[in-house]
RNA sequence: GCCGACAUAGCUCAGUUGGUAGAGCUACUGAUUUGUAAUCAGUGGGUCGGGAGUUCGAGUCUCUCUGUCGGCACCA
């Protein structure tokens, strides 16, 4: 017998030797209908894994996030099941569970459409019904690579080629069909019910290596039931609407020019408010920080990034030119080397710093054409950039202090949920791995010692140096990276700036890059995204319109907009000749805060009668106490400080 | 850049097997003076993304370029 301990905290006796699916079954038949695999004593296994120690287990449903994985996982094995019994020369790569669903990838000469995901969907189905039992084989590794090219899957094969050998190398079978998998998978193909669907069909390159060949990826969503996947449907629906690209347009904040600056954004009135309500916030709070401005030239010799190392890893994406008499010149890809070169000017002392140094740049870089995508990624955008230099010592203290100021920040611009990656040394770099080391430890120190979690991006730092990385999500569950802090001791060496120490020797700064919106472009479409377009008072661009009811009351509503206007709000007049209805509409389409309806009451009674975008509440107000209320709700946060 | 899909009026979209472009909204003009998400009528508006080809004839078929979208790769 073995002692089974229970998520529960009670012990049930079983025979040694039973599986999970025996325990399910012990504790209740629902519960054994329900189980998709266990988890025994920390690792999840398939259901029908022997149990021969005394064990802590937990039966894993649909209702489990392991669970709900799990089913993803098998269901992604159902598709290439689907796809071979319909297209038996197609070969199969990989396919594993991610947020949402799976995906697998095929090795196939005509590409899949999206007519042909019906007759999939309708293959998978009728394996579902088939119920086939999933069954784990492990193999000695020749034997496996023999199986899979005797099937005339190399993919396979290779993968198990590169697989280290301590690997067991375990195959799952569910009837005709026999996949390389680690598992675990659930019971029987019946377990995955119907509530999945195909979504898309996307290119991806072999073992994710562009110079290796396309495969064709299809993407599907699965869930434990239809009700699940319905909800997910319907959220995708609502994030499309609120597509950054979509609300530029109808809040009239933006727009592209594909055919003249594919790339680049032409912000109208409305969005460049917010741009400079942006930028305006950022400078305030770090002049509050203890940072200088600058600003430096956005065409330069490329001999700097030569210096620096970007023109070697970057050239072929940097806008550059000769000129008639002979000279190369480069339009900023980014803004430290003019930094660099304000700070070499002069001696610097020990105690200049640490020397925090601020500028709003321009930069252009010349991205892959498939990598544009809205405000999100631009071939122009503006940093919010800084560059700090400081002593060695002083290193993890800026680091510190950076990033209380990046969390701050965000909230209050509603974000609340920040991922921090660390992100370590990549394969092709600059400098010394003492100096790697060095600025790695440091910066996972500052994390740890002041408890912020983190996950680690192996290889995937800066050329010249480690960095921080810190993601929001858009409306659909992107993630995009905006704000970053690198520690970086090769620029300095590379341009060779010093400081003169305590003891009156030359000395090499460390040189912090940060960007705390990263780019004001992305920031914003992320912001558009995150509010559905309805921004809080004080970040838009347009804040009240007065409409009066009929046109006698066109004096009043001038007086109403002259006196909020005088207040410092941004204020426009509805006196087309129209009805109430159709203005209602309109400025709620147009995202406007505040909808402020006039007529004969509130002339006579001097007050006005609002309605907040997203609410279908009127609120009457008399007109100073408006005021009051408008100005504090739109003031920018910390201003006062 | 790679794979796939797409590109028709300012916007959203229709356009059957190739036979010379159509709707709604917008804009403009007029009427209407209206109490919280579209008042009515009239008038404009398009080298069907660019170029080449097949054809008696191309928005429709083929090639090519450009761009957009979905991914992949890239992201200083």
């Amino acid at each position: 017998m073995v002692a089974i301990k229970l998520p529960d905290g009670s012990i049930k006796e079983m025979e040694n030797g039973a599986s999970g699916a025996d325990l399910a079954q012990a504790i209740s038949p629902n519960l054994a209908k329900a189980a998709l695999a266990v988890e025994i004593n920390g690792e999840l296994k398939d259901l029908t894994t022997p149990i021969t120690t005394d064990s802590t287990v937990r039966i894993i449903t649909a209702k489990d996030k392991e669970g709900l994985h799990i089913l993803r996982h098998t269901c992604s094995h159902i598709m290439a099941q689907a796809v071979k019994e319909l297209w038996p020369d197609v070969q199969v790569t990989i396919g594993p569970a991610i947020d949402n669903g799976f995906y697998y990838d095929f090795s196939r000469q005509e590409p899949f459409t999206t007519e042909e995901f019906e007759k999939i969907e309708a293959k998978m189905h009728e394996i579902v019904k088939r119920d086939e039992k999933l069954e784990r084989i492990v193999m000695p590794r020749a034997e496996a690579i023999k199986f899979f090219e005797d099937l005339g899957e190399k993919y396979k094969a290779e993968i198990i080629r590169d697989l280290p050998e301590s690997e067991t190398i375990s195959l799952y079978r569910q009837g005709s069909f026999t996949d390389l998998c680690r598992g675990p998978h659930v019971p029987s193909t019946g377990k995955v019910g119907d509530a999945f669907k195909l979504m898309k069909v996307a290119g991806a390159y072999w073992r994710g290596d562009s110079s290796k060949e396309m495969l064709q990826r299809i993407y599907a969503t699965a869930w434990a039931d239809k009700k699940d996947l319905k909800a997910y449907l319907d959220m995708l629906e609502e994030a499309a609407k609120r597509d950054h690209r979509k609300l530029g347009r109808e809040m009239d904040l933006f727009h592209f020019e594909p055919e003249y600056a594919p790339g680049a954004v032409f912000w109208h009135d409305k969005g460049y408010r917010i741009y400079r309500k942006l930028i305006e916030y950022m400078r305030n709070r770090q002049e509050h920080n203890g940072y200088v401005e600058i600003c430096t030239p956005r065409v330069m010799d490329r001999v700097l990034w030569e210096t620096s190392g970007h023109w070697e890893k970057y050239g072929a994406h940097n806008y550059s030119g000769q000129t008639e008499d002979g000279k190369w010149f480069c339009i900023k890809p980014m803004n430290c080397p003019g930094g660099v070169l304000v700070y070499k000017q002069g001696i610097r002392s020990y105690r200049d710093l640490p020397l925090r140094m601020a500028e709003f740049g321009k930069v252009n870089r010349y991205e892959a054409s498939g990598s544009l995508m809205g405000l999100m990624r631009v071939r122009e955008f503006t940093q919010d950039d800084a560059h700090i230099f400081c002593t060695p010592e002083q290193m993890e203290e800026e680091c510190i202090t950076t990033l209380k100021l990046i969390f701050d920040i965000y909230k209050d611009f509603g974000f609340d949920n920040v991922k921090i990656y660390l992100s370590t040394r990549p394969e092709k770099r600059i400098g010394s791995d003492e100096i790697w080391d060095l600025c790695e430890k440091s910066l996972a120190n500052a994390l740890t010692t002041h408890g912020y979690a983190f996950e680690i991006n192996e290889g995937e730092g800066a050329f010249y140096g480690p960095k921080l990385e810190f993601i929001l999500k858009d409306a659909i569950g992107r993630e995009w990276q905006c704000g970053t802090i690198q520690v970086d001791m090769n620029l300095p060496q590379r341009f060779d700036i010093s400081y003169i120490g305590e003891d009156g020797e030359k000395h090499q700064p460390v040189m912090l890059h940060r960007a705390l919106f990263g780019s004001i472009e992305r920031f914003l479409g992320i912001l558009i995204e995150n509010h559905a377009g309805r921004l809080p008072l004080w970040l838009s661009p347009e804040q009240v319109v007065v409409c009066p009811i009929v046109s006698e009351f066109d004096d009043y509503a001038a007086e109403v907009a002259t006196a909020l206007r005088k207040a410092g709000l941004s204020v426009s007049t509805d006196l087309r000749n129209e009805k109430i209805n159709y203005k209602v509409r309109e400025h709620s389409v147009a995202k406007i805060p505040v909808i402020a309806v006039v007529g004969a009451k509130e002339r006579d009674n001097k007050t006005v009668t609002i309605r907040r975008i997203g609410s279908e509440k009127q609120e009457v107000v008399p007109l100073h106490d408006l005021i009051k209320m408008l100005t504090d709700e739109a003031k920018m946060p910390h201003m006062d400080e």
